[in-house]
DNA sequence: GCCGGCGCTGTAAGCGCTTTCACGAAACGC
DNA sequence: GCGTTTCGTGAAAGCGCTTACAGCGCCGGC
């Protein structure tokens, strides 16, 4: 079979406790035993079995990130700052997506299984007693990501903020009639930038209106977060003021910038031009807002990834810190959708 | 501690060996005494400890996938496409994401760690001599993705052969100056596209011209795949042409959708109007290519993903199964760029 | 009535490593 | 020179599980 500590041993003549030592820089260990013990294994190609040394160690230097819905773009950048920053430490990295909503509990199942992983990421999912009973029975180190509770680190974004930062921008710009176009209901940071839409709009003192606002409902198993849920979404709010022009929205705020993409379509077959028309702003700052010249608001995703990773990795080192809370402010970016600069800008 | 097998056996006056024989559904236990250690365990709250099982078995039940690059698009598809399978089976995912292209090798030690996983994906990584033998050495079971080699699994595209449809659908269009952007001259399945190109002109009696032809090789570190080395490349190859109108390409092969987009800005500031004016045909069939009408050519990225994977599960129960090749065609997508339909067709 | 076989269970030997403890030798203080 | 540390090493006991082997009670067949 392979080579293992024992046969190390016999050809370097040491017992398996110094080859043990050598593997893992114990001090005590006189430079020529540690030289010849190296030599041989090297000769031997020997590698430590990683399952062996977990059990004996009780850690498994791996770090497990449970993500819902693998398609998001959010998810994307903020795995890739995990990543990042975990390639720097001697973690390694278990990734448990979900197809569909509903199953983010049971990958969580998979994840939080004794002995799997030494720490958690739990990734935009709003934590019930549920899980954060399944949390702390893991005895694993717990970083939340994109949600918040009192007894785990988090690292988060100020929806609301952004929400009522969208908003203002447009008021700013002078309307007053602005619609919202949101993803299912039971997104958490939809709701968030809904009642940060809410405070700008009481904040400038404009009656809000329900007919405004449009949920996207179409399919419970996926999150809304899809270009059609944006394009129907605003197709829905405009068939709404067909008989009633005066009422139309003249801006609308789009909960995401995937969906502002399929809104713009909408605006587009409407017979609606940007930002004469109609002015937009979407959320997320993705690659796609930057090329079609869409004003949104930037989180810092691969930046909260890092964060997050940094957090855990504390918590691995020293498990008794007091749980410590972030929240990043997003940031507005001004574009053609809200009258900003053309988007050529981007490439320069 | 956290409750083990012992713990069971002493509550359920049976010997651990017995508790293990339930957990693994072995047939000699009698019904009574399976419920009783069932009811205890579930009591206790016991879970199988992986590492501890892990050992014992000697395998892992954890699958690691090397991607180059966590940004692309086509890597996220096929890892979708992965999981997706995955989910179905017993095995939890290990990714592997390298920043750069060169830390592709680092991964993979990382990844053929002995004991660490009991199979392997590697993704869109040429198959050098050295890594051919590190993955044989490993002893799993691997399955190449976007590659090939004799020794593995493998599961790729025919990009030669997309490469040349895409050239003759230009050529169809009465093309006979068609230019060709690529992202750096190292990617694999980008030289194959450009010999799929080259067959496509010689099949139509066209004489290559190497000034039609731009490479990205701006950056060193990145694969290229970028919307400004797109961008960068088309803006190169119309300049070449800025004192010979004549000579200018009237349609353009663009190895790769986020490259297409670039390019398409590029020729927007050049004043060129699609398809008017040029033609451009990319691939990937990535959701932005049906949202900016291009035509493009579709790879079957998630079925990739989930044939992989079966191929991997496959070998898994039987490690003698002769390596399989799977090559698949990719699909031509016609679209505004080349004067397909409108877009909005996309969202009927 | 004895033997072979079957069904269920326990004993114990791993899996490959880490780590405590103990021990001898060398180095130190006085 | 002797007691006391310090250093380098080995023996052995785990870590929590799987599984080969053996044993026991009970059955039916002769």
């Amino acid at each position: 079979m392979s080579v293992t500590i024992y046969d190390i041993a016999d050809r370097a003549n040491v017992s398996i406790a110094t080859v043990s030592r050598v593997f893992n820089q114990h001090p005590r260990v006189s430079e020529t035993t540690r030289r010849r013990v190296a030599r041989v294994a090297e000769e031997l190609g020997y590698q430590p079995h990683a399952s062996a040394r977990s059990l004996a160690r009780q850690n498994t230097q791996l770090i497990a990130a449970v993500v819902p819905m693998m398609t998001s773009f959010f998810f994307m950048e903020v795995l890739r700052g995990i990543q990042d920053r975990l390639d720097e430490s001697a973690y390694d990295l278990l990734v448990y997506a979900s197809r569909t909503l509903g199953g983010v509990d049971g990958q969580l199942d998979r994840a939080v299984q004794r002995g799997r992983s030494d720490g958690l990421f739990l990734v935009s999912t709003p934590i019930t007693d549920t899980r954060a009973a399944a949390l702390t029975a893991s005895r694993q180190a717990v970083v939340l990501v994109d949600s918040a509770h009192d007894a785990f680190d988090s690292v988060a974004i100020d929806n609301r903020r952004g929400g009522a930062e969208a908003v203002r921008h447009l008021v700013e710009q002078g309307h007053t009639r602005i619609g919202l176009v949101l993803p299912v209901e039971t997104s958490v940071p939809a709701q968030e930038r809904r009642a940060g839409y809410a405070d700008a709009l009481a904040e400038a003192g404009i009656d809000p209106d329900d007919r405004l606002v449009v949920c996207a409902t179409w399919d419970r198993d996926q999150d809304g977060y899809t270009r059609y849920a944006g394009y129907c979404g605003m197709k829905a709010l405009l068939e709404r003021f067909e008989g009633d022009p005066a009422g139309r929205p003249t801006a609308v705020f789009v909960a995401a910038d995937v969906m502002a993409l399929g809104a713009l379509r909408a605006a587009h077959e409407a017979g609606l031009t940007l930002p004469g028309d109609l002015q937009m702003v979407g959320f997320d700052d993705s690659a796609s807002a930057a090329y079609v010249g869409l004003t949104t608001l930037a989180q810092p995703m691969v930046e909260m990834g890092t964060l997050a990773t940094e957090k855990l990795l504390r918590r691995l080192r020293d498990p008794e810190t007091p749980p410590s809370h972030t929240v990043f402010a997003p940031r507005l970016v001004v574009r053609e959708t809200t009258g900003g600069p053309a988007v050529a800008a981007a490439y320069a």
